[in-house]
DNA sequence: TTTCTTACA
DNA sequence: TGTAAGCA
C-alpha cells in the first residue's frame, strides 16, 4: 500500500511516516517512480510506535 | 490525483 | 508536525 494509504489505515499524519522511516523504524520498499510502498510488517510496526508514544507520554505526564 | 523532496514563521 | 512549492 502507498503512504495515503498507511496515514488512513493508522491514523498518523503522512508527514510522521516519512519521519519514522527517516528514524529507521520502518523500511518501506520504493516504486519505480520514487514511491513508498508498505508492508503489512511497516504497518504494524507504525501501531507499535503509537503504543510506545502513549505509554510514553502518560508516563511523562503522570511520573 | 497522489506522492516526492526540501525548506521554513 | 504542518504546509508550500515545483516535479513526475
Amino acid at each position: 500500500m502507498k503512504i495515503g494509504e498507511l496515514s488512513l489505515k493508522t491514523g498518523v499524519s503522512i508527514r510522521s511516516i516519512r519521519y519514522y522511516e527517516e528514524k529507521k523504524l520502518i523500511y518501506p520498499k520504493r516504486l519505480e517512480n520514487g514511491y513508498r510502498v508498505y508492508s503489512e510488517e511497516d504497518v504494524e510496526r507504525v501501531k507499535a510506535v503509537q503504543l510506545f508514544l502513549e505509554y510514553f507520554y502518560k508516563k511523562l505526564i503522570f511520573s
